[in-house]
DNA sequence: TGGCTGTACTG
DNA sequence: CAGTAC
DNA sequence: GCCA
DNA sequence: CGTTG
DNA sequence: CAACG
């Protein structure tokens, strides 16, 4: 196990900061007076999130990566990225595994950024510096460094909350950037040792910023600030000097104002949320904050500059507009109702809270704006939707080169303001148009209808039979294609029409052609053709069978259920599989599901009426139908998976025996289970009409325990639907972010109770669950 | 030419 | 690890 | 299969 | 046989 | 599960 475990040394690595991270977390003296307790507060959920979660891993992300690509290729970075995950608990036992678990946690946490600074530091360095920084605080550095391939998160580390009694107060010259670019890395204490930026890369040169609170208690803040020097910028305790004043997330303006007017702002600086800076480096432009697609993004809620000017008002503009000064219009706007609702969406910032509607939730959300017209905002969402299933053309301002602009560096303290390509775009509009459409059919299907309907369906099919010949990456270009091919206003006719449209390229536009003009899909007829196709399709649909299973089947000789009940040999789960293979395969009516769920709900009342069931899945985006049904355990106050485990084993335990459940599919090992995978029926006492009619069909069910610091990354995650997931998530890696059912997590950010925050960190404007079809 | 979501259990 | 599922 |  | 991948 | 120690 050591010696195999280099790979992941730099998760350990990582594992190690964050180790550090969490324990300065506890630091508390401080001076600013306002900003203090709100620093404790943040600290804390800090602290608590930090432990409960683990999902950002390179590790997780290479995994993914190479899982993609070809099996063969891929085994051993696939390999590694295992041998480093850290298994999140599993519920039922194992209070032994438990120890290790909390070791290996952290491991999840380390950040892109970091990584890659490790990556390229030479290990010799290494040691020394980790050394060095031990000391800088005067605290025992737990278990040093990584000391050579050695270490195993095996060993115990034990996550002591040392009282950071040195706590530093750091001069102003400490915090300046050092010039000198160390060698050293920053890997345990960064303290000091900044891992400057190459020269063109410091975009912050000549800025001077000033964080609210301006400490770097905060681990997450001290990360953005420590980035922030390393591209240039200096670290303000002066509000004189400050050409940016950056508020952490979470405050309001309300929160902040009375600092704000006790202290003096330049009337230049400019007022932003932490989100700007990283979007800046993001970019490597320092954009106007006020002026970009994504609207009030940047914006501190309930800024008055912000509901107070129409979107479009100041168009490109230079620092003319006074909209963003921080200085003395603290005083105007408080009455300027926090909630700027109709402003802008953005505003959903507002800190209001959503226990989290349970159900399809309440109509209110929609009646939004009379400015609806407006093209303006494509949240980001539709613009990564687009990203991964349409249009092209938005996706400019996620441009990463850009030699040009450093060049410009010059500009004083003031400002720089580009804007961004405005992108004049109907078809946005049109798209989210669309997309209602989709949604509203209503609770019936919304496909039968449309301008091409027909040409979907034939292709949906082949998406079907390229899935049997396990055609990964073509399905996926296909099922993109038909997305942006049902939110067509126009039915396609020519392969030139369609190969206009983003993810519908030359081979499929062909097809399309070929489909609207024959009325038939050569490729498709002809791959039905094939024989022993039919056992192929059976197969694979039998649960815990996937396309090679099935095809090895076939090549065996088998082709029906029987063959193999008979003669192949199953898995526990695939013997389910096939004897139930009807019944799993039938659709479950939403009076069903909700039935389903109102009975585990009571159940799960009795044992704690303190635990809230949601029902995820294709139920809470409105489906009529459902093929499995997903429920979501969650409990106030909860951090950790570890504490729902209890209570997920006496439900499990109590529904089994009272034969709800009917058989257990996956579960357990080890650690890290936080869910349940089985199979239930609905309660004779709650069918409708005569017993003998009643007839049990096994359902899917899943129950997925989630603390409370998770809830909303998890809903989001069961909510869906696929290609919705799929944006998500690739919109938050393109902002250096990931996202998991876990949270969301990058340089700065942690969320993951709350799933409005989630969509705003995002960029992305707030759906509701039956919006997200795509 | 490489990437295409991210995580966890099974055998 | 390959395969499967969500 | 599409895209950057 | 238990662990690891 | 297969490979490994």
């Amino acid at each position: 196990m050591l010696p195999r475990m280099d790979p992941s040394l730099e998760n350990k690595v990582a594992f190690f900061q964050q180790i550090d991270a969490c324990r300065n977390c506890d630091d508390e003296s401080d001076t600013l007076g306002i900003e203090e307790q709100i620093l404790r507060r943040e600290c804390k959920a800090f602290y608590a999130a930090a432990s409960a979660t683990s999902a950002f891993s390179a590790a997780s992300v290479r995994s993914v990566a190479s899982s993609v690509a070809t099996p063969a290729a891929t085994s051993i970075s696939a390999s590694v990225a295992t041998s480093a995950l850290p298994l999140p608990f599993s519920g039922t036992k194992l209070p032994a595994s438990r120890t290790q678990r909390t070791a290996s946690d952290p491991i999840f946490k380390p950040q892109n950024d970091e990584l890659e600074i490790i990556a390229v530091t030479p290990r010799d360095d290494r040691s020394k510096e980790a050394t060095t920084s031990s000391l800088v605080h005067g605290v025992p550095v737990d278990g040093s460094i990584i000391p050579e391939t050695e270490q195993q998160p095996n060993k115990k580390i034990a996550r002591q909350r040392t009282d950071l009694t040195t706590r530093m107060l750091r001069s102003q010259s400490d915090l300046v950037q050092s010039s000198l670019p160390s060698i050293s890395m920053p890997k345990r204490k960064r303290t000091k040792p900044l891992e400057m930026a190459p020269e063109s890369e410091q975009i912050f040169k000549q800025f001077h910023f000033f964080y609210i609170p301006n400490d770097d208690l905060n681990p997450a803040r001290r990360m953005r600030i420590t980035k922030a020097q390393e591209h240039g910028a200096t670290w303000t305790r002066n509000s004189a000097e400050a050409t940016h004043v950056i508020v952490d997330k979470g405050l309001s303006y309300d929160d902040i104002k009375s600092f704000l007017s006790k202290n003096i702002f330049p009337p230049s600086s400019v007022l932003v949320n932490d989100q700007y800076p990283i979007e800046c480096l993001r970019r490597r432009d320092i954009f106007d904050p006020n002026n970009t697609v994504e609207k009030y993004q940047y914006k501190v809620p309930g800024d008055p500059t912000l509901t107070g000017e129409p979107v479009l008002s100041r168009p490109s503009t230079q620092d003319s507009d006074a909209s963003q000064k921080v200085k003395s219009r603290r005083d105007a706007q408080p009455s300027t109702h926090a909630t700027p609702d109709c402003t802008q969406e953005s505003s959903g910032l507002v800190p209001s809270s959503h226990p989290e509607e349970v159900q399809p939730p309440k109509l209110a959300t929609k009646p939004p704006k009379g400015r609806a017209q407006t093209p303006v905002f494509l949240d980001e969402l539709t613009t990564c939707i687009n990203a991964v299933l349409d249009d092209p053309e938005k996706h400019e301002y996620l441009d990463e080169s850009d030699p040009d602009t450093r060049d410009s560096e010059k500009e004083g303290p003031s400002v720089k303001k580009r804007s961004l390509r405005p992108r004049g775009n109907d078809w946005n509009a049109n798209f989210r148009q669309d997309n209602f459409m989709c949604m509203r059919g209503g609770t019936r299907d919304r496909k039968p209808s449309g301008p091409n309907a027909g040409t979907i369906k034939l292709l949906e099919e082949m998406v079907d039979e390229h899935i049997l010949s396990d055609e990964t990456w073509r399905v996926h270009s296909y099922r993109k294609a038909v997305a942006t091919l049902r939110r067509q206003p126009k039915e396609i006719k020519t392969a030139k029409e369609a190969a206009a449209l983003p993810n519908i390229g030359k081979s499929l536009a062909g097809h399309i052609e070929e489909i609207v003009s024959t009325g038939h899909f050569r490729k498709l007829d002809e791959i039905r053709r094939e024989p022993s196709r039919e056992a192929l399709k059976i197969f694979s649909n039998i649960y815990g069978v996937g396309t090679p299973t099935a095809r090895r089947w076939v090549e065996l000789g088998y082709r029906t259920l029987d063959d193999l009940r008979t003669k192949a040999k199953l898995s526990v789960n695939q013997q389910v599989g096939v004897d139930r293979y009807d019944d799993l395969l039938t659709r479950i009516p939403r009076a069903e599901v909700k039935a389903l769920g109102d009975h585990v709900k009571d159940v799960a009342a009795a044992i704690d009426s303190s635990v809230e069931l949601i029902i995820g899945g294709s139920y809470r985006r409105g489906a009529d139908t459902s093929g499995d049904i997903d429920l979501l355990i969650t409990k106030d106050g909860t951090s950790e998976t570890q504490e729902l485990v209890p209570f997920l084993d006496k439900l499990v335990e109590i529904l089994t025996k009272e034969e709800f459940l009917t058989t257990a599919l996956a579960s357990h090992r080890s650690d890290g289970g936080n869910k349940w995978h089985g199979c239930c029926v609905l309660p004779k006492a709650a069918f409708p009409g005569p017993k003998k009619d009643y007839r049990p069909i096994w359902r899917r069910i899943d129950f997925l325990i989630v603390p409370q610091t998770q809830i909303g990354a998890a809903l989001i995650y069961f909510t869906g639907n696929d290609l919705f997931n799929r944006s998500m998530r690739l919109l938050a890696r393109k902002k250096k972010m990931k996202l998991s059912h876990r949270g969301l997590y990058g340089p700065g950010v942690d969320e993951g109770k709350d799933e409005r925050k989630i969509f705003e960190i995002l960029g992305v404007q707030w759906r509701e669950p039956h919006e997200r079809w795509c």
